[in-house]
DNA sequence: TTTGAAATCGCGTATTT
DNA sequence: AAATACGCGATTTCAAA
């Protein structure tokens, strides 16, 4: 957990998040180190948990899916939607959250028909309420320090 | 654009997902196929589009970011969040949904004041709701074929 | 420098027309 | 029978330890 992130990390970690398989040898020339170096903290930052993982980023429509709603679920006390959260291939993202709502969820759907069963299916968990996208403005923006 | 997925190419998406440095020759004694044989499949879903990058995974806690926040917006017509929304660090995800709220984005703040700047910066763009994430039970999951 | 992964090449097989 | 598509094994090229 001993992770203090400097200058180099940092670029280094914009690149991997915009092309996880950029080469060292091609970031050492971009920050200025030499490949071994670049392994290196690579190699430290995976070890310490800041690099979670290396994903490939998939179009959902590929899949099949043609739409994306955000469904927010006012919990009941008690019902446990996680389980079912976690095991539903529609659902990619849910965050239990402070408010009104105790959770809201990023849900994939291939039809209207599809999102209709979907929500049916999250209505045993509480009422929910659906907002379907319209459009994705950004989605996992590369993490970098806070302007302030 | 023509792209039909077969079984093999829907293992070896969900195994990209996964781990976006798997070799084609591991992935290829999982699924069944040579090294060759994956690399022409990985190198036709590439240029079709339907792997769209490979992203490094980075835990924001390493640039000091300690919450998350879902901020929802009744944008008032004619206020152009678009701009703000791509260029601010923080902001991470962002759509327009349907609905009352016209926007809803996923923030990440480093502490409550900070939090507290971006909520005032927001509120040029139409009232804010905000929702501290409590816990991420799912965040990207691996993209599979709808269950029903 | 040495190891290991990915691109390339030529060949064989199955399916289509 | 010819063409197309696809996979395999062998080899070369290139990046990482």
């Amino acid at each position: 957990m001993n992770s203090k992130i400097d200058q180099f990390d940092q670029k280094i970690l914009s690149l991997l998040q915009q092309d996880a398989r950029m080469s060292h040898a091609e970031i050492g020339r971009q920050v200025h180190l030499s490949q071994p170096a670049v392994s290196e903290r690579i190699r430290r930052l995976e070890s310490s948990g800041v690099i979670r993982g290396y994903r490939a980023e998939v179009d959902p429509k590929a899949f099949g899916y043609q739409m994306t709603a955000m469904i927010r679920i006012s919990t009941q006390q008690g019902r446990p939607y996680t389980q079912y959260v976690t095991q539903s291939p529609e659902i990619i993202d849910c965050y239990t959250v402070t408010g009104e709502d105790g959770c809201v969820m990023k849900v994939l759907a291939t039809d209207v028909e599809h999102l209709q069963r979907l929500i049916n299916q999250l209505n045993a968990f509480g009422s929910t309420s659906t907002a379907i996208v319209l459009t994705t403005h950004v989605n996992g923006k590369v993490i970098t320090p806070p302007s302030v």
